[in-house]
DNA sequence: CGGGGGCTTGAGGCCACTCAACGATAGTGG
DNA sequence: CCACTATCGTTGAGTGGCCTCAAGCCCCCG
């Protein structure tokens, strides 16, 4: 399961440093480095939650999953995310690496017993709680309410908010990934991304299909729909 | 846009016991006691997030719109339960009453200020944002993977767990609340209780169609996804 | 008792889904 | 190094579930 195992403590403990690590937070919460091999299982919805985890390299999918296969993905989580972190005794959702991913992780109980004497340790996890809370109520309304092209549209905006460098964006996900993320097939996703295309909004590098370059981000904030 | 104001303390102040009340915090937060007549705003999306609120009686809705009016519920609020509570400094939802409503509330920032030295009440702050978490999480599925059968079927056995008493329940909202709530329109509402009532599932008592009775819960329940 | 709003039901249309074929790409083994 | 193969992405054709539009009923309320 764990393809490498560290546990000395690593030059750059950002997972500590997020938690809003006073200096002597680090010297009481070990922290560990493991890599996961692109599609294997972080984490499994109902397993025990005994670890918080932060994306250092690659990327990693929450979602849940219906009896008969149908997927609902809640979240990406890209370097620098944190993920994993349950207020509750169990994991709500599986979580799998996207690509080959790396992550630093702490156990749970440990930050607990820091944040009951660090109030600005507590303070950030609920901090923490609020944006994904944020997210969620966002992703309803676009669940609920939005159509495919502005789903689409949507996503990229927010692809591009997060891991765009020079105006292109190497998507790690595959368009299953996208579009189970969206509430739509990956048929949909594609002939959306087609159409966008055509429009002169995007365009795609190379042979490669999941790099992709945002032509006019002005163009394509009017395909999605305005809150 | 307030019907009646009481700044006086409440016989019943369970808006504090539920942030974790030592006996002395009910000393320290004023809480005040308001009436909202039927659809009228509580607070408006964006608008500064000063109070928190506490459902007496009645029922309330909160819910994003877009630009043309598409309009995604994302929770009810029903007795007991506490909404309004922000993290950031500004509401994510606009809340109306859905009938006549009673709420008591106390203001955000002295709620703050006691959670600032009370460690249980930072805790119970972060528990009810872990609750609205779980709810949004579990929410997204249903819009996302669910189809209008599932979806309202689903509705149904939350609100038989939120206000069932002896088997029935007496829906607050209309139809075209349920219809947003569950990412559909009110017409495909219509049409799968109407097919849950031929086959026998549900009931409506006398002429009030919101007065509906779960005739057997165990088969409603195979008419939603299972997960 | 008349008007209006909420609910139901029907008819037709459309957007997204399903099924399918094909091309391109990346990974594999000879 | 190159065929071979599995996977991923695109595109087309047809279907279907939900939406739209509309009519009519019932209840509530003035």
């Amino acid at each position: 399961m764990f393809a490498r195992v560290n546990n000395a403590l690593q030059p750059r403990p950002s997972i500590l440093t997020a938690f809003g690590s006073d200096g002597a937070l680090a010297a009481r919460l070990a922290s560990s480095w493991f890599e996961y091999k692109k599609d294997t299982e972080i984490y499994e919805e109902d397993e025990a939650a005994d670890y918080v985890y932060e994306v250092i390299t690659g990327a990693v999918r929450s979602y849940k999953l219906l009896s008969d296969g149908r997927r609902q993905i809640g979240a990406f989580h890209l370097p620098g995310d944190i993920f994993g972190l349950e207020n509750g005794s169990e994991h709500r959702f599986t979580a799998e690496a996207i690509v080959d991913t790396s992550v630093q992780l702490v156990r749970r109980f440990s930050l607990e017993a820091v944040a009951k004497h660090d109030a600005m340790v507590a303070r950030n996890l609920l901090c923490m709680t609020t944006n994904k809370l944020r997210h969620a109520e966002d992703h309803m309304l676009l669940l609920g309410r939005k159509t495919a092209l502005e789903r689409v549209a949507a996503f990229l905006l927010e692809m591009d908010s997060r891991l765009a460098a020079a105006g292109v964006m190497l998507l790690p996900m595959a368009r299953r990934d996208i579009a189970d993320y969206l509430g739509v097939t990956l048929e949909t996703v594609s002939r959306a991304l087609s159409l966008l295309h055509s429009k002169g909004v995007l365009d795609f590098v190379g042979n490669r299909q999941r790099h992709i370059v945002l032509l006019d981000r002005t163009q394509l904030a009017r395909f999605d729909a305005q809150n």
